[in-house]
RNA sequence: GGACCUGUAGCCUAGUCUGGAUAAGGCGUCAGCCUUCUAAGCUGAAGAUCCAGGGUUCAAAUCCCUGCAGGUCCGCCA
């Protein structure tokens, strides 16, 4: 039932009025909505205070709304708080895991970029922020029922890849030795100037379709992305298919979308030879709207091939796509956006968000790779699962299995590192703190986990089996209704947080969900001897455990139910 | 120089789109609560010129303008 939709129907039909807004009072006990009365102060020629106790005397209470009141210059409503314990918690008790969707992508294909490293090292803190956020939105999607795929775009011809291909001539590769390889020929580069040339003429002879150089450069790809992979794989995070730009080089459809922007009469060739399209009248913050395609030597450069890799992905799924990338890809991709329009093709979306920042000695910058100034996600991943290991053995003593340790301690340290991203919204730079990413109290992970853990534990020992039928809704405390509201809020959560594509908004709402359970716990024991009570407490905190847990999910969290 | 994002207690954040009642959490600090369903928890206290200045409005953290500070971009990199 919708609440919001009767009042609105019972003042307009009660003042003639062409439309309300309502509002949510701060507090439970000044009711549920309210209609401010300042709007209709200079029409009726009395004060908002007068208004609303006028309509309080004129309206009717309903089956729906219990109660009418004026506080001031506000009109509150009070709902029929046991109608509306029935409705949400049977319907979360009937659809459990599915509960929170509102089946928005039913019989819709979705597709989603994420993660795509660049393939030269073990990656840091800050290129895991994509993936993540990355993964978030494509667990919400496939919740929302959109059928999803997700991708990663692996550049695997890049300059980078030629450095490194020189780099480790005549060593061994690993994924771990990749990094200091890489740093160390970015000094090298510093001090010689030619080493650019001999970094080019690789990419010139792999263009050109050199075997061994081909070799070289898929040795060292493979090597990473095996090695991402297992990392990503490690923290929950999957891939429906890799991508490989290199295709782009040896087929043909680089070259057809030359020949189709040759007809915008847009392209040209500038005075170094290179292939540009002229982007001047669409508004793009640049000192010279251009989109360079080509290099001189006639060589593809990144924006060429990524025009044909997103085109592609375009014929898969043309609504409905996006792609995770960091906030200095943002102008870049308005001028992909603005060719694409171009060539009459729509644009996928894009989820920006900002970066990673480390603190130094006295400066504060985003992590580089190049420079070597970062904090590998391997390392963050290893640290956080020790120190969950030593809290679980703290706190539980011997009590659990090896392997039982094993996977908590998993679940414990994958969610911290997963919740202190996904927390903030996506446009805030986070500045990397070991102590906040391995936070396991407050606004955490193991907050949260723990709240389910504890619901799950009471419902173990309660050892009942939920009948609908025999239960009554009549919930008698504050923390009672105020849980049952929080409950009903989730799928609006859900949905809002994908049509903005932003997970921070089911972060935030699994805390306050959570404090709200907890509040009620300290308060009221739910195995009692009234068994009234305590039915329908069980059903309550089955609720509130289905939610923790589906939302859980959404953020690609796992929801022990004993830690 | 131009463009985008951010600025809220000592620190980290929510709220800003869609203006509304005492600005909401967490960390840290201080004082309490485990013989009762898991203390990774709960209760209480202290702590805020919502970056600054103008404007719009009955009403501004929220909308508009002007500054300031931090991040990002404007490449024969990806």
């Amino acid at each position: 039932m919708n609440f919001e939709k009767e009042i609105k129907k019972l003042l307009l039909k009660e003042f003639n009025l062409k439309d309300v807004q309502l509002s949510v009072p701060p507090n439970q006990d000044m009711g549920d909505y309210s209609f401010p009365c300042f709007s209709l102060s200079k029409k009726l020629k009395k004060s908002p205070n007068e208004i609303a106790i006028e309509f309080q005397n004129k309206l009717k209470t309903t089956k729906n709304i219990k109660q009418i009141k004026a506080i001031g210059p506000y009109l509150n409503f009070y709902v029929n708080n046991s109608l509306l314990a029935e409705e949400v918690l049977i319907e979360i008790h009937k659809q459990k895991k599915k509960y929170g969707s509102s089946h928005s992508g039913k019989g819709k294909k979705a597709l989603i970029e994420h993660t795509s490293i660049n393939p030269n090292a073990s990656p840091h803190v800050g290129r895991a922020r994509n993936a993540i956020i990355g993964d978030s939105i494509t667990r919400i999607l496939k919740f929302e029922d959109y059928k999803t795929k997700s991708h990663y775009y692996v550049n695997d011809i890049g300059k980078q890849i030629s450095m490194l291909s020189i780099a480790s001539e005549g060593k061994k590769i690993t994924f771990e030795n990749l990094l200091d390889m890489y740093v160390d020929f970015n000094k090298k580069l510093k001090d010689n100037p030619d080493l650019e040339k001999e970094i080019l003429a690789n990419l010139k002879k792999l263009e050109d379709g050199d075997k061994k150089i081909k070799k070289g450069f898929k040795q060292i790809v493979d090597v990473c992305i095996r090695g991402q992979s297992r990392l990503f794989s490690e923290l929950g995070i999957t891939y429906d298919a890799f991508d490989y730009e290199s295709q782009y080089l040896w087929n043909n459809k680089t070259k057809d979308i030359l020949n189709k922007l040759k007809k915008t009469k847009k392209l040209f060739v500038d005075e170094h030879g290179r292939q540009v399209l002229d982007l001047k009248g669409y508004n793009l913050p640049m000192k010279v709207p251009v989109y360079v395609l080509t290099r001189g030597d006639g060589t593809s450069l990144y924006s060429l091939r990524d025009l044909a890799y997103t085109i592609d992905k375009l014929k898969k799924t043309r609504k409905n796509n996006f792609v995770v990338l960091g906030e200095d890809h943002k102008l870049y991709f308005n001028q992909m956006k603005t060719t694409l329009s171009l060539l009459n093709l729509p644009s996928p979306k894009m989820i920006p968000y900002s970066f990673v920042l480390l603190k130094g000695e006295d400066t504060i910058g985003k992590m580089a790779t190049r420079k070597g100034t970062v904090v590998l996600l391997s390392d963050l991943m290893r640290e956080a699962k020790e120190k969950a290991i030593k809290a679980i053995k703290e706190k539980r003593g011997d009590n659990y299995s090896k392997k039982k340790i094993e996977q908590l301690s998993k679940d414990i340290a994958y969610g911290a590192i997963k919740f202190s991203m996904l927390k903030v919204s996506n446009e805030k730079n986070v500045i990397f703190d070991w102590n906040s990413a391995l936070n396991f109290e407050g606004e955490s992970a193991p907050y949260l986990q723990y709240t389910h853990a504890r619901a799950s534990s009471i419902l173990r020992k309660a050892n009942k089996r939920i009948n609908t039928k025999n239960i009554s809704f009549e919930f008698k405390t504050e923390e009672e209704n105020k849980l049952i509201k929080s409950l009903k809020q989730f799928k609006e959560i859900v949905k809002k947080s994908i049509d903005e594509q932003k997970p921070n908004y089911i972060a935030n709402y699994l805390v306050s969900l959570s404090q709200e359970f907890n509040e009620f716990y300290h308060k009221h024991q739910v195995i009692v001897e009234d068994a009234k009570i305590m039915e329908q407490r069980i059903i309550l905190v089955d609720s509130v455990r289905q939610v923790l847990e589906n939302g859980l999910n959404l953020l690609g969290i796992n929801a022990p139910c004993e830690m």
